[in-house]
DNA sequence: AATGTAATCTAAAACGTTTTAGACGTCAAG
DNA sequence: CTTGACGTCTAAAACGTTTTAGATTACATT
């Protein structure tokens, strides 16, 4: 039914190669015949099969980012919906597309080595980077073109895309030791992954950086989701020397947090101070606003995007590793320590 | 460098098509030689290119999701990642991937056009489906499996799934009459989306069973995000005699909303009661707690996917149209008004 | 010894494109 | 009149798989 070359090489009268050339614009073909093919194609409403394209030139225009699923399932992350839009709208451009796949952690790797052997896409997209990333060593080892959002502990020789988190949850802090709070508590997501890792280490930075003392039990490590924030604010303030500022990792553990708060009858912004991270949609509609670290999510996608591009292109790309600071963003659910806020 | 099925041909002295039908496990292969090719093929770390297969079987096992780009992206919609999710996690099982591609408005049925003749996807997901739908009767004309999420004005003689937007604003309604209130007015998304003309629908036809006036002037349709909710509802507010509710057609709306009577210096759920639809995440953290419409994003999600996978392999559907109701979820952003609301 | 049958395998073609290498005719230069 | 160069085109091969149709061998039946 759909119209081939060959279809085009008949009714012309001219060879499958001719018409293949003539479309493609090369110079080896007369202009009349050029004229010619092109007309006749746009007339059948000629579209080349991308597939048998894909296989002669051995290459697909289709990108694959492949999520952990379920349980843990970042596609409903606000933050991460803008970061696949920033990728999506960019690579629109190129005439590339964008693979969405999941797999269970478990089969993690193997889903990786399928991918890569199958030959399906022109690169990755490794997102939510850990410590130790054995995809990174499996794309590295293939010598497959990847971009990595975010960093490993060491040996960061990728080509890669990430936050400042150290820097972002510092600023927190001291915005935070600024307005009077000498009793901060920390609620991360799980530290195998590089990002929480930072955004604690930006946490022990600034209590360190202003002589406070490190108190382990102030540094819940729990899960992403709202739940996990309110049970792990649950705990804190039921410490018999409660904190009085909460430094959550993500907004989505803010907000959680800030539901335990209410639940204890505590008014955030006023008895307890709570912060979040990535500014998300959320953020500054919850009640109240929540002082977070604004990331441009959308942007960090482009980027990946744009240097991915660049590495299947052989392009050079400015840089190996782009480091985004964030912002912080100060709203109503941080304020000078009401009460029993010993100060420095 | 990858493995191919002439590797293994080469490497356990049999033909090629001995190998890739002792692969798929064939009965005209003896049971040694397809142990041989199987072992051998593990060994080499044989993955089949999939885009050679895919051009030989005239399938790609990968299903198209176009959305229209930019000024209107959806993405970064919560109710449509919840909706995005669902699919991607249920094709999976099926080996199918999800393509996602955007596209400029005017563009639109050209690169519908282009990408259902290139053959590249099984299967097309159409979101957002409007009163009149060229991507429906252009997907129908060429006799391509597609599933809509939503309806056309008429003649929906074609697989999809929807919500039951009528009946679930109707539910607002009803609950606002209850609580006393007499003078509602609607903030309604572009109601060329047949969702939207639904959900206004619903408001129209609450009013009537009610006895209620239906007042033009207190129905506004504008687009989709917050900034549209918070300049409609300023609007309403200001007028000579002002709602005392605002049923908002999407949670995002009815956020801007709030916002906009947070400004005027009242008190949402007890000075003017307002409520969404969708409930997404946010709405339930919202400044107050938003009463809204909840949707079972994600499994409506599965359900489309579930309805195209058998289009393509020719397997019946039960239902060709799954219309699903949603339900009520009263928060605290809905009260009885507190003063001149004029008993029935 | 011819015939039929089953088991196992493979040659050839096919999917639709692009690339490579070279064919063919025309024309200008020697 | 030959040689070389150019302009235009195409045959053949390639990408890696699967399908089709048939070949080959071994074995049992008559």
């Amino acid at each position: 039914m759909p119209v081939t070359l060959k279809d085009i090489s008949q009714r012309v009268g001219k060879s499958v190669p001719t018409v293949s050339r003539a479309l493609a614009g090369f110079e080896d073909i007369s202009p009349q015949t050029r004229e010619l093919v092109q007309r006749v194609a746009a007339e059948m409403g000629y579209e080349p099969n991308i597939t048998a394209r894909n296989l002669q030139k051995q290459r697909t225009d289709t990108l694959a980012l492949i999520l952990p699923s379920a349980n843990t399932l970042r596609f409903s992350d606000p933050f991460f919906s803008e970061f696949l839009s920033g990728i999506v709208e960019y690579i629109a451009q190129f005439g590339y597309d964008l693979n969405i796949s999941t797999t269970d952690s478990e089969d993690e790797l193997e889903t990786y080595l399928r991918h890569l052997r199958s030959r399906r896409f022109d690169g990755f997209i490794v997102v939510r980077t850990k410590l130790q990333d054995a995809r990174i060593d499996l794309l590295r080892e293939h010598g497959v073109p990847f971009v990595a959002f975010g960093q490993t502990e060491a040996n960061n020789d990728f080509h890669l895309v990430d936050e400042d988190g150290r820097y972002g949850v510092r600023q927190v802090v001291d915005h935070l030791v600024e307005l009077g709070h000498t009793r901060l508590a920390c609620i991360a997501e799980p530290t195998n992954l590089t990002k929480s890792h930072h955004r604690v280490q930006g946490f022990i930075d600034g209590l360190t950086a202003h002589n406070l003392p490190v108190d382990p039990n102030l540094i819940i490590e729990t899960n992403f989701r709202q739940r996990s924030g309110r049970q792990a604010a649950k705990l804190l303030l039921e410490l018999p020397e409660p904190p009085t500022a909460l430094v959550a990792c993500n907004d989505l553990l803010a907000l959680g947090a800030m539901g335990a708060v209410q639940d204890h009858g505590l008014t955030v912004g006023k008895d307890i101070s709570i912060t979040g991270f990535d500014d998300i949609l959320l953020s500054e509609y919850a009640h109240p606003p929540l002082t977070t670290v604004h990331q441009p999510a959308s942007d960090m996608g482009s980027k990946v995007a744009e240097m991915l591009l660049n590495l299947i292109d052989g392009k050079p790309n400015e840089e190996k590793q782009v480091i985004i600071k964030p912002s912080l963003i100060i709203r109503q659910s941080t304020s000078a320590p009401s009460k029993g806020g010993e100060a420095p």
